[in-house]
DNA sequence: ACTTTTAAAAATATCCAACATTTTTGCGTA
DNA sequence: TACGCAAAAATGTTGGATATTTTTAAAAGT
């Protein structure tokens, strides 16, 4: 495969502008409930008025940013209720979906949940021992991976996109977390496995159980 | 009050823009699938192409319409699938902000949720004896107002965010149904004030159960 | 006839420059 | 200190221009 890893598909300048801003707001460069004017945004990171103010709109629609008609955009606060509030969504939401996963998926999901787990260890390992932004960030889309795996079975698309947003959503206080060596790998490892485990057994009430710590201990440190 | 009723506060072009483009695609004027090509829209709705653009990203964000680079937008399908997932995810948020607003709920939210439903019952018995446009669109109002109602002592932003997005969402089909003259009023006018005695009674399980028969027969007559 | 290629047309995506309107800011005054 | 007002800044909007991409329709070859 000479294309393997991420896809980098930024076929737009707004697709740019979103992901260089999504990084951004992800590493904490551009605060929490910071004023996002549109003439720094675009001395900063380049395209027109009106390219921003769609990528400004679409990272508003993934609860990045908010917007206030005639009043512009600002960085989504980061408060604990923020933390609490997304914790919350993403419990439920992936709960949910795992649920149905667990009932619906056939071998072929099996193989991406244990292909993505495999992943998801090589990768805390490596961020772990070399913490820098790359490195995090490839860790950071492990996570994803095997939280999209694990619902990918659940035959719902407006569920898979809520767990994406809201993950996507997270992403801050997970980075912030890992940046302040609050993580604690050895239990994350072993939780894997064995929510892993659960799901291969098609034990939802453990992969349940385990799904929910997973998130706590995600965004509680 | 002076300023009762709803608040139309489309202070900006773009909001004026979305609001059509959303009664449009409420009422079936704009069809699912349809291509959305902006000189098109621009002509029927005025604005610059920059402003529509904008007003696409927007609904898009809402789920009523879908984008695709290079290759513009177009009207969210509208499949029996969709129907579906539309329905699930209703239920499943809407239930866990149930929950959580009959635990959390005090007396002020009871007020709400009862000034809700006889509004809604109001509004119910006048679109099923006048069902011209303002008509159903006041009784669709009334419907989401009740439901907002319900969740508002949930105490999380965010479900209460996903329950309009999702609300709005399941709008055409619930109008398609009414303008087929499927909707059973009486069924609904019985389930809809046990609903309400249930959540006044904080009676969680049957509340539940309501809800979802609610919602499952918003959506499949 | 039927696919493939190629050329033309349409549509999207982007930028620039200007202007109207609204919000914010800073200052002088009561 | 608080208030109000004018100046400055920022947002929202428009029109026109241009590059790029997709869609279309026609032409060509098998």
């Amino acid at each position: 495969m000479i294309f393997s890893g991420k896809k980098n598909e930024d076929s737009t300048i707004v697709e740019l502008l979103a992901s260089s801003l999504r990084k951004d707001i992800a590493f904490g460069t551009l605060l929490p409930d910071q004023k996002l004017k549109l003439n720094e945004l675009r001395s900063r990171y380049g395209g027109s008025n009106h390219s921003m103010r769609e990528t400004l709109r679409i990272l508003s629609s993934e609860g990045l940013v908010e917007g206030a008609a005639q009043r512009g955009f600002r960085v989504t606060s980061a408060t604990e209720d923020d933390l609490r509030d997304i914790q919350l969504v993403r419990q439920e939401i992936e709960s949910i979906a795992l649920s149905r996963a667990i009932a619906l998926g056939d071998v072929a999901w099996e193989g991406q949940v244990v292909a993505a787990h495999h992943a998801l260890q090589k990768a805390e390992a490596a961020v772990a021992t070399t913490p820098d932004d790359l490195t995090a960030l490839e860790w950071d889309d492990a996570c994803r991976a095997f939280a999209t795996a694990l619902i990918a079975a659940c035959d719902s698309p407006r569920l898979i996109d809520l767990q994406r947003k809201f993950f996507d959503q997270s992403r801050r206080f997970r980075l912030a977390l890992l940046r302040e060596g609050k993580l604690n790998w050895a239990a994350r490892k072993a939780r894997q496995k064995a929510l892993l485990d659960a799901v291969l057994e098609r034990d939802e009430t453990t992969a349940l159980a385990l799904l929910k710590e997973e998130i706590g201990a995600d965004l509680k440190a």
